[in-house]
DNA sequence: AATGAATGAGTCTTCATTCAT
DNA sequence: GATGAATGAAGACTCATTCAT
């Protein structure tokens, strides 16, 4: 993985279409929207913020909630993007010997990824209980193939005995949490904190895989 | 702990200073905020689905963001007290030979007290990131009380040697982690599934404690 | 003339009708209206500042606009009680030699009444472009008898030669404007400056009398 | 003194920045304040009587308060131009043999100014009781520049002889009184008469330079 | 007589969206 | 493509008034 792994960034070189405005609409309303809430969120106040006129917004995006989408979209499709790609077949069960290393591999590629589109995450996680058409996004790209990927990989380690037979789901489930826990109190909760990224994570990976108990 | 341990209710009972008008307004704004958020619910609807007229709000609560204070500040209290209260005392540290004991007694008692009040768990942790005085009562009660409370208990039980010896905050951080996101998965995200919540505890415990990993 | 000046306390004795809360509310009244205008105070503002309930004030005065009458019209029914008594027409026309002592009397005698009473006449004063039936008591009771009698008065100086033959309304526009312009400098305007009534008004009439003109 | 004294019409005619539909509102709202109030007048009323949308009002001025404001402002401006500008020179102390004329040319003026623009004239002093913010600007205009002015020619005239020696501000305000006194009655109070313009300030004059007797 | 909870019409203001330029 | 004036529905909140207690 390689390239810029910011998406705005991104989407903003690889479109030629995006004209000097929309961009700092975009920008704008990623910051507004991250903020205060997207229903708090005036459009006036993203086009005051961007510099541009009211009526600019909804040139380029017939509503609000348009906006809001062509924010999210593009992350849900970035961040899932490997787990669907014929490249990231080696990430996930061919490369690493041991699911730990896996976990490994897998938690620096996608927590750089979300840590960097953190404003991303925290309106995806905002809106996707109030927006049932972020829900719909999220269980078709997260909920089938996300999971299921994972779930044949949590499989084919649980079948050479190196981790616990139970549900995938639940394995997964615990995973995310733990993962998402870590991202929510570094970036969201406890953001004022010195972290130690590297030292943190390694824990954060040791507890998943041997849990806090010194019991064997 | 016996009693109700629906909060709505248990304010509903304890308190004869409410009227019938307000506890209907209460409900009304508990559902509306849970389902549509708070900046997207309108007074003008929690008047008409509470029956009352909308200036009955305003008698009662000064400020829409009053009425929101006065739901949410509640749970928080009634969360945080088994924590402060010296009652709580043999629960936390004396009565439990092992921390996973602790650790059962302790799931069991508050997630049933969330799962009761998922409702205002929801409207709390949607409306944190945007009410400073929110987060203000968070870090106050949730992260003064609640965490130094835990750290003495983790402390005890890695001098016992019973658990990883790591900074109590990173293990905290682990167990809460893992438990809310089984709220959050069993509640918010997926409560159409059928849950064995008995099971899922069990061995949302187990992996907290031993990991998923099958070496020792 | 003796006796209270003070209209408010006037009224307060001589009534056992009023009850101690209605008072308070009077008082109350008074001092909101006169402080932000009848429009811009609410009777809830009223209640609360008398130390009643809002329902009290509906009791004793079917509409906002009662209370406010009813505070203004005894004022003009004092007011102008002295131009229609009996009593008064000694004041009026027989024992003052001349019409500098009549207007000295005059001067005197009233406007110590309207000093006393300052918060009623701005009440009165500002509302009456409003209130059309405010606008119709003053026609009435001003426009009819007090003018009417005061055109007697400067009518009977005229015939005596001694001031100028003019419309008698003319001259007692210039007289009403004289005076009431001194009020409302002192009063209203310009209160925080140190006053010398005595010398102020002796001034005013020599100015009405005379002019400014040092020319004969 | 030559172009429109009319106010409106001519902040109408000389900006190109005021949309029709702003200048509907304009008239809208000063014919509203001055029937029935600021604080009575909604802004749905001006909207409707302007034919515009409520909406629309807020796009130009931010606050209803910000609308007076705009209203009355100017006026006050074009009130005391002539007295700061080089220009007034000539009418205040040098063209004018006698106070008496100059007091001619003087009331001729700004009577003129003021007849044209009364109902500015009532919508401020009707608000100014209770907008702090009015009288400042009130004791700032008028306080400072026209009474300074003021008391220079009352000054320059007491030096010359021809009229009174008192405080020069006794003078001012016992013309302005009479002067005030006339426009209200005229205007105000019974503008339903027949008012003989010339006649009536000529004697308003005339009893200012020599008062109401006949004795010298 | 006094209360104060309840009302619902009305207030000022904001907002997403449209459209003529 | 960009503007910004215009819209009118909707928002939070206020208010004078009523009425059961």
């Amino acid at each position: 993985m390689n390239g810029p792994d910011n998406l705005i960034e991104e989407i903003f070189e690889h479109s030629d279409e995006l004209t000097e405005k929309q961009k700092k609409i975009i920008l704008a309303a990623i910051q507004a929207f991250a903020e205060k809430g997207y229903a708090s969120t005036s459009t006036s106040e993203i086009a005051k913020n961007a510099g541009v006129a009211e009526g600019t917004i909804f040139r380029h995006y017939k509503t609000k909630k348009d906006l809001l989408y062509s924010i999210i979209e593009p992350m849900l499709e970035k961040f899932i993007a490997p787990f669907v790609l014929k490249d990231m077949e080696k990430v996930l069960n061919q490369k690493h010997a041991t699911f730990e290393d896996f976990l490994r591999a897998m938690i620096e590629n996608r927590i750089k990824f979300l840590s960097k589109n953190m404003l991303l995450l925290k309106i995806f996680i905002q809106e996707i209980p109030f927006q049932p058409e972020l829900k719909n996004l999220f269980k078709e790209h997260i909920g089938t193939k996300v999971i299921a990927r994972f779930t044949q990989v949590v499989e084919y380690y649980q079948a050479k005995g190196e981790i616990l037979v139970a549900p995938p789901f639940n394995i997964i489930r615990f995973i995310a949490s733990t993962i998402f826990g870590y991202l929510i109190f570094r970036n969201l909760l406890l953001p004022e904190l010195d972290w130690d990224d590297k030292a943190e994570i390694e824990q954060t990976i040791q507890m998943i895989m041997h849990g806090i108990s010194t019991q064997k």
